[in-house]
DNA sequence: GTGAAAGCGCTAACAG
DNA sequence: CTGTTAGCGCTTTCAC
């Protein structure tokens, strides 16, 4: 057992509530008994006890960061980023991961949220009602899903999207298809959306193919569909489909860009890497994360009249997985 | 705020112990009684306050987990697996990322311990002393460091060395190179001293090359110190390196694996996705995150005599990065 | 099998 | 500027 305020409060010769406030409220003693508690303390090495600290004043100190994938590397810089946030704004961050399924973050949602002062969600596919009665209990930030009453961090990729599909549109392509992500999800939505939006406006026929997942082995299975469909260009839910797709077009003899000119959605490292290199649509997520926490931490401090609503703004990175129609 | 045990207590007619013992050890309660407060308790939602608990217990009910970069995969599977596995036993993770600074390391675990049972340290690289000394204060498990001193689970690269080197041999060449990593790692060390062990003993020239960083730009970098060197065939610290330098060397005119072959260390999804696919050396980091938690359990219910000691056996990939001399 | 009561370590009025 | 005093919600002897 590590010392406790009692200790030090004795050892430097004050009242607890003294030398509770020389940690923090500091302003409110004599500079001379604030250095005599902290030195108390130091000489204990002395460390609050958070459960403590937390059961009197009802705060936690943590918060908790949800998202579907940790390894996949676009919410592992998410996570790096608010990691990295949280610490310098004082919270530990809980982690949890829901393998990407519904069911299993609204239980680890449940378990989470009581000890916690606050919750980010990332891509939840949670129910509209249970977001909202969830934000009853604690503060709750939404990252990549939009529900008008709770505060939420958006990446934006409508600028990503005009621009890919204008892009493919002035390389000459005509026939165009969207590999699509979970269909139920809000980013994959807002994707197809957008994608239908400026396909049409520029006289683009657009097919929506079905992969089995969001990664690289979906897009792999999507080849086939990509070729028979018999579209030019290819935008798909994220780099990792693109990455798949790219890879076993290749295999099947089909050239890229030469062929079919491939987008991805992301900007994963990944995407530089592979042969050719993979366009794509930048999306920040370290930002995000950040921005994400900074919110949180403004949802714990004042409380401000209507929910936040940030977008992140998206722009396309030509690299050699476009060309020629 | 949520319902107390208190109110369950009084809603289902029973005093707080009781209400409490149904949850802790329904045992020594009659079953009536039992049912009579979990009825209580879902109906009033009760949640348990897990700060007031750890205050009567001591037990925090959450441990750390410390990696040097969430954002290398690598870490985000560890991450992953680790976190799948203290959710089932209960235990929340507290991630925190050092950046690979072992100064933020030791700044992080040191707010980290007071709150946690126990942390467990991924390819630390805090001095020997500050390890045993933060031993005293909480459980500590190591993974990817040994330290006789403490609990550790590690990847055995062993195995996988001998057959890279032996493969390497097998299929004419004379001349090795090793681009390693941090130089003071434990991970680096082992490696390095394993290369050299099984060059020396099949009689290959080694050249052991320092790349700025352990990553795929240090990779990069490091491609013309390895066509410079004149080495056929160059094993890396780790496979982001590994495909750095495939990709530059490829820049460069030289051919992999006619001209130089190439083997990783850790097989991250990346591995087989290059082109040639990077011949690597399997290292089961989710295994890693999974036991690593165990053994943090098993600390933290029974004390061991001794602090166990976990190798993970590891086995070399032969892919298309790895061909004649 | 169940209840009463004493804290766990800290904060936050409320006095002085 | 500093001390006194209640708790925060839960667990846990110790009795009955």
């Amino acid at each position: 057992m590590t010392a406790t305020l009692g200790a030090v409060a004795k050892q430097a010769g004050v009242s607890v509530s003294t030398a509770s406030r020389a940690f923090n409220e500091p302003g409110r003693l004599s500079p001379a008994t604030v250095d005599r508690v902290v030195a108390a303390a130091r000489e204990l090495g002395y460390q609050p006890n958070h459960a403590a600290r937390s059961l009197a004043t009802g705060r936690r100190g943590s918060i908790a960061l949800v998202v579907p994938d940790v390894a996949n590397p676009v919410f592992a810089s998410f996570v790096k980023a608010a990691q990295a946030q949280g610490w310098q704004q004082r919270q530990a961050v809980l982690l949890a991961d829901t393998d990407e399924s519904p069911e299993l973050e609204r239980r680890l949602v449940e378990r989470l949220v009581p000890q916690v002062d606050g919750i980010v969600l990332c891509s939840s596919r949670l129910d509209l009602a249970e977001l909202v009665s969830l934000d009853a209990g604690t503060r709750v930030v939404l990252v990549n899903r939009e529900v008008p009453q709770l505060p939420s961090v958006l990446v934006d990729v409508s600028t990503g999207i005009r621009q890919a599909v204008e892009h493919l549109h002035a390389l000459g392509h005509r026939r165009l298809a969207y590999v699509q992500g979970h269909p139920l999800s809000w980013s994959n939505s807002e994707r197809l959306r957008l994608i239908t939006e400026h396909a049409g406006r520029l006289g683009l026929a657009l097919e929506v193919l079905n992969p089995q997942s969001p990664t690289y082995d979906g897009g792999i299975a999507a080849a086939a569909s990509i070729r028979a469909c018999g579209a030019t260009a290819v935008v798909t839910y994220n780099d990792l489909v693109a990455l798949g797709a790219m890879a076993q077009l290749t295999a099947m003899g089909v050239t890229v860009p030469g062929d079919v000119s491939v987008i991805g959605v992301d900007d994963i490292a990944m995407a530089t890497m592979s042969v050719p290199p993979c366009t794509t649509i930048s999306v920040p997520m370290d930002r995000a994360g950040r921005v994400s926490i900074e919110v949180m931490q403004g949802l714990l401090g004042g409380h401000q009249a209507e929910p936040p609503l940030v977008r992140l703004e998206t722009q396309l990175k030509v690299r050699g997985s476009t060309g020629p129609a």
